[in-house]
DNA sequence: AGCCTGCTGTCAGATTCTGGCAGCATCGAT
DNA sequence: ATCGATGCTGCCAGAATCTGACAGCAGGCT
């Protein structure tokens, strides 16, 4: 195995492990002695990859994704430009925000005859006519993420409010709205909540019992289905 | 200079020469041996890098971009995610595609955990109303790329149609249309031009004479300047 | 204090990389 | 067909790098 694959093998074993990890255990792990791990330990800090160490606990991995060396076309790396511009033309800060950086981090590395063409690439998103929501869906997303409850008041079509208890794990972005894909637990079903009618955004830290993924794929099951309505219709 | 750092040098090295390049010329500008290059050369086309070797031509890098090793953090991977899901779902055929691409290029590489928090990133992008245009988006993209003059009908809001022969440099994507910005040699001026009122699109293969970076530039700067239509007003 | 852990320096041996050489194939020009 | 330029591969010895072992220091926890 060469010294970068085992570079990957290495943010891998990382990544498994979510409390610290000592490094002789990933010593171990990758077959290679303690002192070749503190060598590529430091590698990979070099290359900007999240490790902390610390005496007496081990190593962790803040949480990212690390990609090896890609190629990408003219057509993939202009589709990628647009959509982060679009992203970082959302009302949502924080993720307009993340976009901005990613596309900046991609420039960091690029040289610079190739950043010109990025900073020039010549696909660009119009201004948006967005119904703006008074909440951060930042919170939305970290529930989501985490996989934790989250309360807030919703005012429905009618204008009648009430709490919510919700079991959150999508989120859609259409023209003018975003949506938050939710199991609620007073309707004891799926629910959609419009962003720009939720307010009083409360996270609970409490986890709820079901992963996000299994919720999706069957809420999107039902989407399919004949005979009940989908996300167009059972709107809160 | 490591050997990885080395690999990316050549990678730009080639994509400053349009023409192909003999191993040997490559060879003196690294300061390393013919037989070095050949082994670096493979190296990179096992990396999927897209570089052609012909005997008797020398060595040719399709056009692509190559990214070294990068660390995003969930948000950024998110907006990634997010912006690519969103350019996969525009009406332009071929750069939906490329998204998909991407994204697909991208889980390739990731480990089977990550891949699945990707496939199930849990931000969706909602349908689209949109105006559909006849055109193929494609065309005016490379045209834009290549900086040639496009020729085309253009059908303006009253209706009345024209032939236009013009310089392209931007595409713009608003949340219902998308329009071409461009030189118009008849009204010698920029214009816009709504895609759905386009038709009988003629690419014509001759350079136009200004850099479409310095165009773009320009352009910007008449959105700004008061006294005079943006790109609302002079739309045709 | 004692233990676990992170982190760095040093150095010899293992591993990999590099350059030179030889040889073959392919393409275009003569 | 011949020739030159070029791509491409195998081989091998020397150079460069990587690795493992040891020693030592520092910080946190019991």
């Amino acid at each position: 195995m060469s010294r970068s694959e085992r570079l990957l093998d290495l943010i891998q074993i990382l990544r498994r492990h979510r409390q610290p990890v000592s490094g002789h255990t990933l010593a171990d792990e990758m077959g290679v002695s303690i002192r070749t791990l503190y060598r590529d330990i430091a590698t990979l800090q070099g290359q900007g990859a999240p490790i902390e160490g610390e005496a007496g606990l081990g190593y962790v991995l803040k949480p990212g994704f690390m990609l090896p060396p890609l190629m990408f076309s003219d057509e993939e790396i202009e589709a990628i430009v647009l959509g982060s511009r679009w992203v970082a033309k959302q009302p949502d800060k924080r993720l307009a925000a993340a976009a901005a950086d990613a596309l900046a981090k991609i420039a960091a590395v690029l040289p610079d005859d190739l950043r010109e063409d990025l900073d020039a690439t010549t696909l660009l998103v119009g201004p948006r006519s967005d119904h703006l929501e008074a909440i951060d869906l930042g919170v939305v997303r970290q529930a989501i993420r985490d996989e934790r409850k989250l309360g807030f008041v919703y005012r429905d079509a009618e204008g009648a409010a009430s709490e919510r208890l919700v079991w959150p794990f999508a989120l859609a972005f259409f023209d003018k709205v975003r949506v938050m894909v939710a199991w609620c637990e007073m309707r004891r079903d799926f629910r959609h909540f419009r962003a720009d009618r939720m307010s009083g955004l409360t996270p609970t830290g409490i986890r709820y019992p079901r992963r996000r993924q299994a919720m999706l794929k069957e809420w999107r099951a039902t989407l399919d289905a004949p005979g009940r309505n989908g996300a167009k219709g059972t709107s809160g």
